[in-house]
DNA sequence: CAATCTGTTGACGTTAACGTAAGCACTCGG
DNA sequence: CCGAGTGCTTACGTTAACGTCAACAGATTG
């Protein structure tokens, strides 16, 4: 079963037009795949518009791409960053029940991730300690091999 | 096929003998499941000794375990755990060059948590933001209410 | 006009990290 | 002696997050 082609076109436009980029444009830019950039849109994380077949991608997207790639790294799901994503854009005159909403998952959201910095910091403090055993006995090492 | 069966045995002393632990003491403890516990030996993160076929943990192995699960928190894959929990241990009267490449290891394991811990900083402050771009418009509207 | 480039949509494969289930082995309490 | 409890192993299932591949469509270029 095939899909009916419609007919795509390059918008690759390297700096003329409305501030639009291609995908290939954003894959290099941020060194991941065409592939990955897609699935995150099938995931619901982008809604680039379709320029004749082709996607296109604005500053916004470029920005929620990057949001995307930093919950990563810091080692959220996609769901979880999904989540996140839906806390930026526009509530725009929000009903005072929706602004509580809102505020309240932010708030709980920093909070899971005061914990992971926590955590982080612990396994840094420990790492540290680790060193520095280690440097002392790198220390006695060299005391008895030059004095 | 099947393998020679081993007779295991319960081990499961509550605070008695020598400091050893069961698994399922472990599993309800960090509540995690049996099969996670079995599945991180697999992957060879803990090694626990085996009396009479079931296997039995000493303190040290809880703490291993302990730091696997804070590695999991942190969004570490088993395999960045494994070369994190390989820095700690006996390099007991390591030599010169291995003292070198164990402080190099751990540097570079510290420089990344770093990243990390950065890019987390980088989230809460944006999410910070966002809250008080709402935190204003929760405040226009209380304005609209009430005055 | 044919080759090449860029992009699109499935469909299937893969890796990590387990979960679930089945079947067997000991031990212990009654 | 029998059933419940605890544990072991093997094997297969599952979810997330992509990678890989095939087949096709416009545009551009020699």
């Amino acid at each position: 079963m095939n899909a009916p082609r419609r007919k795509p076109v390059p918008v690759t436009a390297p700096s003329s037009d409305d501030e639009l980029y291609g995908i290939t444009e954003l894959a290099k830019e941020y060194g991941i795949s065409l592939r990955a950039i897609r699935f995150y849109e099938d995931k619901g994380l982008l809604a680039p518009r379709r320029i004749n077949g082709g996607r296109a991608y604005t500053r916004r997207d470029r920005v929620r791409l990057g949001l995307i790639l930093r919950g990563k790294a810091v080692g959220m799901s996609l769901a979880e960053i999904e989540h996140i994503l839906s806390l930026y854009g526009d509530h725009g005159e929000g009903h005072a029940q929706q602004l509580d909403y809102l505020i309240g998952r932010i708030d709980a959201t920093m909070t899971e991730l005061d914990t992971r910095l926590r955590h982080i910091e612990a396994m840094l403090g420990e790492l540290g300690e680790v060193r520095s055993q280690l440097k002392k006995a790198q220390a006695a090492q060299r005391r008895l091999r030059k004095g």
